[in-house]
This record gives structure tokens, sequence and C-alpha cells, in this order.
DNA sequence: AAATAAATAGACAAATCTGTCTATTTATTA
DNA sequence: TAATAAATAGACAGATTTGTCTATTTATTT
């Protein structure tokens, strides 16, 4: 099946939209510059996302899907239920190694542009949820020693997590990934 | 001794533009808002910082300061040295409460200006690695289970308290931290 | 009181921003 | 092949951005 010509346009501007908005951050990025590398015409952008904020929506929405099912895949690839759980810290540093220690998409839009729209910030929200959720089942089914209740230990990979992206992004190291990761074996 | 007249103008302008940056951030907020709401002359403002960057690493430097100043008077009127851990938690999530969830001021600026210029992340870092070496000393003090060693419980507590803060950016509220407080009991 | 320094208001430049619109060309569909 | 739909380039508007400069007024200091 041939793919259409619109959603070929789409996937060139959310393509080029999700690379400058994380790399530049979104205030940093012009729709000017959004066009050009994306090399459509500025038209084309305002024929499918009705302003910036729209485009910035849809460019969190299609990234939390795609990075959701690629965690999933990933600690899903190890069988072992303890190792699931170092697997989510694998996973943040692998792909902030990639990123190039970029931080998290969804932080980084909700300390830039978190009070321009409601959409914004329920969509950086309803990803955070998903990932506590999703830390939840797999505390859930490690067997892990209770030194920590599950929900306890589930708060704290969480948190955990969520700070050492922080210090990627600061440092540009994953050291503090690491760190959290020889603990979290001591702890489960 | 009278405050000096260029002494009153700089300050006015930094507490501007710490309220601004803060509220708004520093990409949302122009040189025009700020000498408006400062009430000065824009020619005082670049009389006194030679750019917006210049600005934003002034009000970063100050703020460090004045912000672990008030972190060491807080936890050091906690006499019990295992209630001091906890107090650092504590004095975040009331910082929090009080900025009505801006989450840290550090991790914004990085997340929206690290890259513009070398001396913003450079005050970030310092101000990130001062807090750290802050909680070590404490850790180092408390008398604690050893469950962890030192440098895993500084590390975990720096961490968490890392998390909880961007958790309450993002969903306006400090539950994560409290959560975090909860569970370092339990580890102390 | 005279001389010096600093703050003021505001015009201005030059660039950039988002978003709209027109006229033309390129695909797709019937 | 004819009719329809979509993408294109680019001009344009109107607002906003940082930063400079001038002329004037207000403090401070000698």
């Amino acid at each position: 099946m041939k793919k259409l010509r619109g959603q070929i346009v789409i996937d060139k501007i959310l393509d080029t939209a999700e690379r400058l908005f994380y790399e530049q951050g979104y205030c940093n990025t012009g729709i000017n510059q959004v066009i050009e590398e994306a090399d459509i015409a500025k038209a084309s952008l305002y024929k499918h996302f009705e302003s910036k904020t729209d485009l910035l929506v849809a460019y969190l929405q299609r990234f939390h899907e795609r990075w959701f099912g690629r965690l999933e895949a990933f600690v899903h690839n190890e069988p072992n239920p303890k190792n699931k759980l170092l697997a989510v810290i694998d996973y943040h540093r692998e792909r902030q190694q990639i990123r190039e220690f970029g931080g998290c998409p969804f932080i980084k839009a909700n300390e830039e542009a978190g009070a321009t729209d409601p959409r914004v910030r329920a969509e950086i929200q309803r990803a955070k949820l998903r990932v506590k959720a999703f830390i939840a089942e797999l505390v859930a089914q490690s067997g892990h020693k209770r030194i920590l209740a599950d929900d306890e230990l589930t708060q704290l990979l969480f948190l955990a997590v969520e700070g050492g992206v922080v210090e990627a992004s600061i440092f540009k190291q994953t050291n503090d990934l690491e760190f959290a990761k020889d603990i979290l074996q001591k702890l489960i």
C-alpha cells in the first residue's frame, strides 16, 4: 500500500519538529526553520497544524507512543523479572547516550511550554503516569526482597530515573543513571 | 549605611528577572517586560548587564547563593542528624509550595538556555554539585542503618529530590516528594 | 553651589516571529 | 484525458525581539 501524499508531508513536518524541538528547544525553534529543514511549504504546515502549539502537542503525542513502545520492547526482551527493573534504567541510559544527553523531551517541553496550553501539560502528565504504571507492573512481578513495599520501590525507581535523566541533561553523562542501577540492584 | 543608587537599580532588575524568568520562563520573558515591571529605564539595564544572557547568569548566581543559604539554615535548624536528611526533602517541598510548583530554577534554565552560553550551564552544574556535596556531609554524620553505603544513600536522596521537584512542576503537587520522604525514613 | 555621575523616557534599527494569502504547479482520481 | 485536490514558493502583515543612542532630568560628590 502506497503512502498517501499528505501523510508524507505530515511525517516530514513531525520528524523535523521532533528533532529541532528536542535539540534546540521549542522556543528557540521558529516555524520558518521547521518548514525549511522539512523541505515543505509554509501553507502545507498550516494546513495540517493550526498553530505552533498544535505542532508541539502532535509531536509529543507521536513521540510518546513511539518511545513507550520501544521501552516495552526493550524491557520485555529481558526475561528475568528483576532484570526487567534494571532494564528500565538501561533503556533511559541508552536513549540519553543516543540523543546526546538532551534530557527528557517531556520535562523539556514542560519547563518551556507547560503553561502555554493545557493540552501540552496533559500530554506530558499522561506520559509520566504511563511510565509509572508500567514500572508498578514490573515491580509487582519482580519478586524483589521486600526491603521496600511495592509502591515504594515503584516510586523510588521512577524518581531515580527522572532525576538521572535530568542530571544527564545537565552534566552530559549517564553516571547518575548507572549509579542508580547499582543502588537498585541492592534493593531488589 | 545608605544603599547606593546603582545597587537599588541592580536589585530591582534582578528581583524582577528572577520572578519573571521563573514564572514565565527565560524565553517567554522579554527585556521590555523586565524593564517595565522593574520600573527602570532600558539604558540602565544595559549599563549593568551586557546582554539578556548576562542577566540570566547573574540571576542564577544570586539565586544560587540565597537559596543554598536558606537550605543550610533550614536543615541545621533540625538538631537530629537523621532528621537533617529528611529536612532536605522538607525544604524542597516547602519551596515548591511557596513558588507554586514552578520546579527547579536551575533545571528550568538548563532546559531552556543551557546551550546558549557555557556560563549558564556552568552555574547550573555548580549549584547541583554543591547540593550533592551538602547531602554527602549530612549522610556521613547521620548514623544511618547502612542498608546502603554512604555514597549510595547520598546519590539516592539527591536523585529522589531532583525527580520529586520535577514531578512537582509537572503535576503541581508535592506528593512525590512526600512519598520520597517516607521511603527515605525506611532506609536510614 | 558647581561639577560629576547616573538614571530616565523613548525613539530607533534590524532582525525575527507567527500566521495569512495568492497564484502556480504538481499529483491523484474519475 | 478532464476534473479535483493538494503541495509549492513567496510576498505580506503585524507584532515582537534584543540592543543602541540621544537628550533630559535627577542624584551625588567635591
